[in-house]
DNA sequence: CGCAGTCTTGAAAGCTGTCAATGCAAGTGG
DNA sequence: CCACTTGCATTGACAGCTTTCAAGACTGCG
């Protein structure tokens, strides 16, 4: 079920759906194939939702996905009848709001440089006090890229600069952070 | 009290704001100066909240502004109490991530001429069904630029480029639509 | 082993940014 | 009323970062 897309942008939205386990793509396109990904979801994650009547971007699987679906109305239903539950989807929206707020910055006015920094320590410290995660091998270049706004050329000789400077080491498709503070550095201040 | 600074990131978010009259800009920046606009807010605006103790942008006065604020904790008990309430601020914070993932695609796979055209429809057909709007006078090529992720010089160069293909017309700092449909060309296929 | 897809690397082009000068309009003070 | 100042906006020349185009290298797999 690689690479299977389960959402497709513009289509009615009869469905919200849970991660239950796996991983999915969020992404944008343009008409001329040029795409963005909004976001990675995991287990877990509800695929951010839409308050019209159509879904405003496209979700594929990543590897593997179970996901599990409710249906809208019975959300916008449970919404209205229970306060806790509205609290807590609006309290993972405002989340979502400052992550993206972030992201403007960072595709606005940060270097590609500080991009994939910026990007290589939010997957390397996820979800772990100091520790340090490899980032997912199911994350190809190209997700990285247009993650990020870049091509796959401009990641693939950033992380052999990265590796040159010894701040990143790579086996296989998976990368390990080895100075996380100097990766740090680059996205504070543009070293 | 134009360009006074009434939230800035990194505070206790004590208070939430309504925009009563007049306008704000919302903005993060970086150390070295670098600067995102997030959006602007207008009569009737709330601005889009924050999960944490802290604000996560900073705001400043446009030209005249003047805002209702509303202590947190209040707000955060109306919400857990009436239904309403919440799923209203919830369809809120719905519709500023769609409006933010669009934006997304934008700041990262857009050209600057593109990017451009897109903010002149936005602006020139908000709140109108047919009508065109000048671009409010109020907004600076830098605030254009810093909502773009361009420099002053590019937009100031793609607006004499539009000018000069009559895509648009100039008074003072005033813009006015002339060519809609072409605008519209632009940001779909990349004419 | 060979194929397909992905990743890496190089050279060159292009878009946008940087630096710098000029223009323009409004406001200030003599 | 007129220099003079101040803050934006415009324009040009040039540099630089990123993309584009192209060729190999690597990996997984049938």
């Amino acid at each position: 079920m690689n690479r299977q897309e389960f959402m497709t942008e513009s289509t009615p939205a009869n469905l919200h759906f849970h991660v239950v386990s796996g991983g999915a793509r969020l992404f944008k396109s343009l008409p001329d194939g040029r795409r963005q990904i909004i976001g990675f979801a995991h287990k877990g994650d509800v695929l951010p939702a839409y308050p019209c009547t159509h879904y405003h971007y496209s979700a594929e699987a990543m590897h593997t996905l179970r996901v599990m679906c409710v249906p809208t109305p019975y959300l916008r239903h449970l919404h209205e009848t229970s306060p806790g539950a509205c609290a807590a989807s609006l309290n993972t929206a405002r989340q979502l709001l400052v992550g993206l707020h972030n992201r403007l910055l960072m595709l606005g006015r940060q270097t590609a440089r500080e991009r994939l920094a910026a990007f290589l320590i939010a997957q390397g410290t996820r979800m772990g006090r100091g520790e340090l995660w490899p980032v997912d091998p199911g994350i190809s270049r190209a997700d990285i890229a247009d993650f990020l706004g870049l091509t796959t050329e401009t990641v693939s000789r950033l992380l052999s600069a990265f590796h040159r400077e010894k701040l990143i080491s790579r086996q296989r498709r998976s990368i390990h952070i080895l100075d996380l503070d100097r990766l740090r550095a680059i996205v504070a201040h543009s070293e």
